[in-house]
DNA sequence: CTGTTAGCGCATTCAC
DNA sequence: GTGAATGCGCTAACAG
């Protein structure tokens, strides 16, 4: 391997002046500069990363925390951030941790041994991770979920409100008897999802039944369970609001195998878009949250972050949107 | 930061001991061995993995190259291959190349830099940064496309069959007039694809006519384009198979757009499966790819290669499976 | 089985 | 504006 003083004696320089050079210092003489890079050229030598990461006491590595990457809500979200952390010159390191706070942990330890510099990261629910990062001051921005206790950047959508709009366009469609499929008590998204849903009902004047919520785990199995058992009711729901996308396929799984059709038999909404869901049939109406941006803002914060660390920690919260579509077309009366 | 030398000192042996245990080595008296167990407790202790790196002159890194993320076909194919990651004791660094050679390169040459110990790479149309790894003689597995002139360990599917198999089943179904998107010249695929639809010609006794070829790009919008200008064709073809999943969604918003449907205007089946087909009206029929399975089948070559760079590289290919779902139902008399 | 020693490749003092 | 010297924290030789 050709070391950097192997092109300082090749460029009759010291190896400090090569190092300068690299690094893009201003103070060297143009001169000595060109016959460095000259060097360098010849030599083809490669600074080697790993020495200048010891010798720097941190990398140019960004770790991001997911439950899953084959939720194409992360995916957009982590594309957003690669290509922040890509413009910045960092590198993403892929971390799913399957809502599992043991693995959280697990890489949230990496991210302090391999020294990373920063993380992004979407808290499980007791986040033993998130606060062993807090803990160690690592540059750390949360996305998606909030976390009691911790103080740092964060990176939500306005889920009450965005669930709350939803809901209403269902009682605007004319709907009454509204069912919600949330998720686990111990998530703040789920919650406030909740929330906004009995908001929603409250404001159209339409009591609230506790008989009418499920709370699943997010996951499509778990939409699959509590649409059979809504449909179980005596009395079944007109509509339904699910709080995320996996869940929401699981539903409409469970509505074409009993033979179910939205909106005729059951009007949909669900939180968070899923890809081609206009190919969908009938087409599905989604809160749909800016997932890219998402990623993006979260690596935007993270960049500032390591520049001052100083700085209090800020909250960005983005819009959801409503995408209308036709498995909540008005009650026929 | 504490050391391994504050270790040391803590519990009375040498740093080389600490570093025995802490690496797990037998040779190691168990009562040192408790002692030293003891003050990593105490002081909190943990080992600078970026010393440890240098010194080692390798880091824990595998770097995945793909074209984007957002394609649910890397998705879950990254997904495969960082669950072999983390048994293996690797982290994942993600890196979309937007199928640009510049970009590949860039992230080859950052694979180099950062010492990373080996790479799954699905190869860009020149493979700029392919060639690069392999003169470095980086570990290196090539997945999804083969690269001419280099040597290095391969995961395909078996294209030209699964193709074939596709398009002989729009030929049982009573279909004559097929057409086909495919992708670009210079991607392995898209060639191995084609020809797959013209071997199933050949062996249904269909004239293969190039008026009912389109060569697009993989994606959604040259999907599109390639549908418009088939439908435009004086005779439009009675049947159609894609290359790709994102270009068969293109093709079907065409014809969502158009108002035609499938199978009753024109029988569709795409290649690679998309996220809930099922849910896709009418479902879709896809050549599924076994993405988790290609990745994960990656990892475990790229560890091998790792653990012995010396044995001649393999290529593994894996088997797709016709999915038959709605949109290749049989021609109504 | 354990300790001493050296050096991985670089960036940063500090002199000049 | 430049060079010599130092040490980041660890592990692998080697000697004992």
């Amino acid at each position: 391997m050709t070391t950097i003083y192997d092109v300082a004696r090749r460029s009759g320089v010291s190896p400090a002046t090569v190092s300068r050079v690299l690094s893009g210092r201003r103070n060297v003489d143009p001169e000595l500069s060109e016959k460095v890079r000259a060097a360098v050229a010849e030599l083809g030598y490669r600074p080697n990363g790993v020495a200048r990461n010891l010798r720097r006491a941190s990398t140019n590595l960004w770790a991001v925390v997911i439950s899953d990457i084959e939720n194409p809500f992360f995916t957009s979200l982590v594309r957003g951030l690669e290509d922040v952390a890509q413009t910045e010159g960092y590198h993403v390191v892929l971390c799913n941790s399957d809502e599992d706070p043991a693995k959280e942990a697990a890489y949230a330890s990496a991210v302090l041994t391999e020294q990373m510099a920063g993380v992004v990261i979407s808290p499980t629910s007791t986040a033993e991770g998130v606060q062993q990062l807090a803990e160690a001051k690592t540059p750390m921005v949360l996305i998606d979920r909030r976390v009691e206790g911790v103080e740092a950047d964060t990176v939500l959508v306005d889920n009450e409100h965005g669930a709350a709009e939803g809901v209403r366009h269902l009682i605007d469609g004319g709907y009454r008897r509204i069912a919600c499929i949330t998720g686990p008590r111990r998530v703040s998204t789920a919650m406030d999802r909740l929330a906004g849903y009995r908001s929603a009902l409250r404001a159209g004047g339409i009591k609230y039944e506790k008989d009418l919520v499920r709370y699943a785990d997010f996951r499509e199995a778990g939409g699959f369970a509590a649409m059979e058992s809504l449909l179980d009711l005596p009395e079944p729901p007109e509509a339904l609001f699910v709080a995320n996308n996996l869940m929401t396929v699981g539903a409409l799984e469970c509505l074409a195998k009993k033979g179910l059709r939205a909106p005729d038999d059951i009007a949909v909404v669900g939180f968070d878009d899923i890809p081609w869901a206009d190919l969908v049939v009938p087409s599905l109406t989604t809160v749909a949250q800016p997932t890219y941006e998402l990623g993006r803002t979260a690596g935007l914060l993270l960049k500032d972050r390591i520049a001052s660390p100083g700085r209090p920690p800020s909250t960005v919260t983005l819009r959801t949107e409503l995408h209308i579509r036709a498995t909540s077309a008005p009650r026929k009366p």
